[in-house]
DNA sequence: TGCGATAAAATTGCACACAATTAAATTGCT
DNA sequence: AGCAATTTAATTGTGTGCAATTTTATCGCA
C-alpha cells in the first residue's frame, strides 16, 4: 500500500468530472433497476422509450442521433423491445434501407406505469427540482460541447 | 411522426437529469478514446490506473469499492491490465482469498503519459476550472444519495 | 478440533457501447 | 440507362456492467 511518490492533484479520482458523472450514471442506473424490471425494461431501452412516447415512428437512425448511439447498440436494443412487445420494426415503403419504429399498444400503455420513475430520482438526489433542473442544464451544455470538440 | 397524447413533461427525454449525466458520461468517453488508446487503455482501464496510482496494492474488492464495480466487471478487467503489463495480481499470503494489484514499472510510468488527459476535458467544456470543480462536488453528492437511496 | 457461516474472487450469462465491416437500397451524375 | 458514391441498417468482435452462482479460504463457536 504505497502512496504515488509524484502526487498530481490533476490526476486525483476525486478530482476527475468524468468519473463523478460516470459513478453517478451507473448510480442513477442502479437505483432504477427495480423500478424498470417491473416494467420489463432494461435502462437504455427505458431511454429509447421515453424518446418514443415523445416521438413515435423514428428511423434507427434518428433515434441514435436523439440519444447519441450507433445500429450496432440499437439494432440489437430494438429487436428485444419488439421480441417483448413494446415496438414494432418497419421497412419504409418508400425507401427500403430505412427502418421505422413504432410503438404498439402495449408500448403506448407503459407511459403511464412508468410515469413514477423520475420521482424516485427527485426522492433519492435530496435536491429540490430547482436544483435538479439546473444541473441537468448544466450537464447538458457540457455534453454538447464535449461533442463538439471530439 | 405522432405526438404523444399525454404530454407529460416530467417524461420528456431533455428533462430527464438521468439522461443529461448518461449521455455526458458516454460523450466524454468518447473524447477521452483516442487519447487513452495512446496509453493503450480502454476508460474504464484509465479509472482503474487512476485509483491504483493514487493508492497501490490494493485488494480488488477494495478496487471495487473505490470505483463502485464488482468483481464480476474487474477481474477480467484487471486481468487485461496484466496481460498488457501494467499491473500484477498476487494473492495474499496471509489470506489466499486476497488478490493485491499492484503496479509495475511501466503501470507507474504511464502516470506522467496520462498527466495532459484531464485538461482535454477542460478544454472541451468550455468551462473554467471552478465551475467544473463545483459541478464535481453536486456530482458526487449526488451520486453519494443515490447510492445511500438504492 | 470440527464444522457451519461468512468472505473474497472468479465464473457464467445477458445486455449494452462501439469500432469496423458488410449488405442492400438509393442518389447523383454523365 | 448505367454505374460509382452515398446512405441506412445489420453484423462481427471486443470490452465493459451486473446478477447469480461457484469455488476456495477463513472465521466463529460449540
Amino acid at each position: 500500500m504505497r502512496s504515488s511518490p509524484t502526487n498530481d492533484p490533476m490526476l486525483k479520482l476525486d478530482n476527475q468530472l468524468c468519473f463523478a458523472v460516470y459513478s453517478a450514471s451507473l448510480a442513477m442506473t442502479r437505483l432504477y433497476k427495480p423500478l424498470l424490471e417491473k416494467l420489463q425494461l432494461t435502462y437504455p431501452q427505458y431511454l429509447v422509450m421515453l424518446a418514443l412516447w415523445e416521438h413515435d415512428g423514428p428511423m434507427v437512425s434518428e433515434l441514435g442521433e436523439r440519444l447519441s448511439l450507433d445500429s450496432g447498440t440499437l439494432t440489437p436494443l430494438l429487436k428485444r423491445l419488439e421480441t417483448n412487445g413494446f415496438v414494432t420494426r418497419l421497412r419504409d415503403v418508400a425507401d427500403e434501407r430505412r427502418v421505422h419504429i413504432t410503438l404498439t399498444p402495449a408500448g403506448r400503455k407503459l407511459k403511464s406505469r412508468a410515469a413514477d420513475v423520475p420521482a424516485c430520482l427527485l426522492t433519492a438526489s435530496h435536491c429540490s427540482i430547482d436544483e435538479l433542473v439546473a444541473l441537468t442544464r448544466q450537464l447538458q451544455a457540457l455534453r454538447d460541447h464535449v461533442k463538439a470538440a471530439a
